[in-house]
DNA sequence: GTCTATAGATCGATAGAC
DNA sequence: GTCTATCGATCTATAGAC
């Protein structure tokens, strides 16, 4: 049997994202990750050495569900509006999923003590989608139907626009996620401004 | 003498920030704490009931120098360009702060154990200026300057260009805060798109 | 108000039986 | 592999002397 496929382990992995999103690393106890899987501590230390090893197994596992579940999105240089939609569309429902959420608080939180995941989850979760936009931008300015001459910066601003300030005030908890209409409405009114402002 | 300004209580409400900062609110022993300020743990339970009302405090206290240094923007209708800019520039310098950063972590971070502070902390650092980012867009919309049919959606994009996704790459820890020479690259992009993107 | 000393609970991690 | 039981350290918070 499979490390990964070994039903207590998951168990395990399971009730430990749980804990950890709910209470942070220090605030997780590895008392309350076992009764919550559940099993006893020494069976939890069997499978994982320490609460560290813990913690970024279940960082990794995340990401490699993110990763397994990326799809490449669909553009076409013809219909620059739609392609742009589509694209905003995989950007905000990366980001503003309750489950994404609550990861990217934990990662936040936990930035001092480990560092590197930072860059592991964003890597998994906002970059790739990032990267397809700067390439079909690319594209648009090669092909000449669209002006754009700091494709770095369009992406950036494209980005943005569908991230901060919302984004952020939903990290901070003063909005929950946004619901299908809020999306549509925001992805319509940025790809309208962003045609406008790159336009020829 | 005054409670605020008891020497002892400052020197604990200064480590307690500083503690809160690197390690969290679980992570943060008061007894660390009593250490960095330094007291003993008995004068620091005479100063603070227990450790939600410490954190609370220092929260709180973070606000108040916030609120009392904020200044108002001067604004004029006769150059949106260069008003708009003024207006970016202290938005990006509340967000980007070395200082700013990290209490925007600790709050992201302790965003279930204290619901409350996100609103706190928000209104009383990037709200102020939000708020009189639309009221600016809104007379310029007014007076037939720029063309604005929502307003609230403009000064969402405003912002957004200038926060996300660079803003939230410095929560995750994937760059530090900007340069002087970053700032200015950022706010004149943006706004030259933004001039654009409303231009009629 | 400030200290030394400590109570009582809980933490991460482990020994040893089965 | 999984359990009961427990170690030593550390936590929040307090008692009592000065």
């Amino acid at each position: 049997m499979n490390a990964n496929s070994n039903p207590k382990r998951q168990a395990i992995l399971e009730a430990a994202k749980r804990v950890f999103l709910d209470h942070g690393y220090s605030g997780a106890s590895m008392e309350s990750i076992a009764e919550a899987a559940p099993v006893s501590k020494p069976t939890l230390y069997h499978h994982f050495k320490c609460k560290q090893d813990l913690f970024a197994a279940v960082i990794l596992d995340r990401c490699e569900n993110l990763l397994s579940t990326l799809l490449n999105v669909q553009t076409a240089r013809e219909d620059p509006a739609a392609s742009l939609k589509t694209i905003a569309s995989a950007y905000v429902e990366m980001l503003y999923s309750k489950e994404s959420l609550e990861f990217y608080r934990l990662i936040i939180a936990e930035q001092r003590h480990f560092p590197d995941f930072g860059n592991v989850v964003y890597r998994a979760s906002a970059a790739p989608i990032f990267e397809q936009l700067s390439a079909y931008l690319g594209e648009l300015n090669a092909e000449g139907i669209l002006h754009i001459p700091d494709v770095e910066a369009a992406s950036q601003f494209f980005c943005g626009m569908l991230q901060g300030r919302k984004h952020f005030r939903c990290l901070m908890g003063l909005q929950p996620g946004l619901n299908q209409t809020e999306k549509e409405e925001l992805i319509n009114a940025m790809v309208s401004l962003f045609l406008k402002g790159y336009d020829y």
